[in-house]
DNA sequence: CGTGAGGTTGATCGCTTTCAACGGAGGTGG
DNA sequence: CCACCTCCGTTGAAAGCGATCAACCTCACG
């Protein structure tokens, strides 16, 4: 085992559900899924990788009568999958049009082995996973329904919106229901919740799936409770 | 870097927060700590690695008002400490009087480098722990305070119960307080809950601390919804 | 142009929280 | 040795927050 491949793996168990990542354009083959199309169901065999290239897409797990918790949000330049599990853990579904590049994991880790930069990268990248996690812990369990959306917003406006802009724009590439049910919340909670926001002159909502951020302070003092 | 050092850094990054392993016995030393008492707190430098030799401890965060959320309980055999980071990302404290064990992590991977059977132990143990943390997810985003609390029994049970006997003995070796932070409810709401099922005559209490499971079928009814 | 999915809002219900009181166990000091 | 105190667990009453049920709207799409 060559210390390359060992750093992947590395990045592998680390990486628990998704990571940002630049990796090999060789070996590997694209796809598109419609929105609600699925990529994997929990149980299948993973035999793949997948890094989202355009849209977004939601890993969750369903209970038996239907209730369903999205555990994460993978969007462009993520990589999902690199669990070191035989099977999926949990399923994955385009929340709406998108395209994915599957990489064979046999194929990914011999790259690695090829480019040790592939893998200091993907290590580089994959630090803040575990702390995601538990901030999504402390949210599920602690957190108001405003202070979870709130939440929800900031990452995303840290994540996606232009930083030099005075007023970040975000764009919600999922439903009310995926937003729902990745924060432990019902639809209409997340909608009234946004609602909220805007009354208070917080947030703008042009279009559904576009959010204006017009104080990102406000947003920070419901959202960020942490010490 | 040598093979074993690359399985224990896979296993030190799958294991989030806590995992089984046997650890060496060399070069560590022990500490006894009091209920309530702290192992370390969320920023401190990451130096030590720990091991459960009695009692038990939980890993935390708390907000800035004082609301906890308890990310997991670590019992006698559990390790904690193996995250990939330089700073613990959560606090950590005995909920019952313990004794723990102090492992230098630079100490622990040259061990590790000398035997490659404790890498791979550790390897073997750590295989569910990405799944107890999806578990959880849906427990705090999706499940009911009954559920919440018949699927933290059940968990017990599968762990700690004489699998032999025909009633399940399972001794709680920490608060109601701090089994309501760690499953996102109140302490209250768990004391309701714990009765409920005492009056069902799924469950009795001879002491607060000792629960028997008198009917493990119906208790897996109520926890157990995952397809 | 009809249809269905997604989003918002309203009204009501109910579960969990909050506030409060009480009892028991354990520890401390008079 | 006992009084006292604090922590923990339980239970009750009331309030509140989010869920549920339902109606209506818009928009994309066939």
């Amino acid at each position: 085992m060559s210390a390359h491949v060992a750093i992947l793996e590395e990045f592998a168990t680390q990486t628990n559900v998704a990571a940002r990542a630049e990796l090999p354009d060789h070996a590997s083959r694209s796809r598109e899924l419609g929105t609600h199309e699925p990529l994997f169901l929990e149980g299948d065999d993973a035999r793949s990788v997948f890094e989202i290239l355009s849209g977004a897409v939601c890993c969750f797990r369903v209970l038996a009568d239907g209730r369903r918790q999205v555990i994460s949000f993978a969007y462009p330049g993520d990589v999902i999958g690199l669990e070191h599990s035989d099977w999926y853990q949990y399923s994955c579904e385009a929340t709406c049009p998108s395209e994915i590049r599957l990489i064979a994991k046999d194929n990914l880790f011999r790259e690695a082995n090829m480019n040790p930069d592939i893998g200091r990268r993907m290590l580089e990248r994959s630090g803040d996973q575990t702390m995601r996690m538990l901030d999504h812990f402390v949210l599920l369990g602690r957190k108001s329904a405003l202070e979870k959306v709130a939440s929800f917003l900031l990452a995303l406006t840290r994540r996606h919106a232009d930083e030099d802009a005075l007023t970040a724009r975000i764009t919600l590439p999922m439903t009310r229901a995926d937003i729902a049910d990745y924060l432990g919340i019902t639809n209409e909670t997340v909608s009234r919740c946004l609602t909220k926001l805007r009354l208070r002159g917080i947030i703008e909502i042009p279009m559904p799936q576009t959010i204006l951020v017009r104080d990102i302070d406000a947003l920070e003092e419901l959202g960020e409770q942490e010490t």
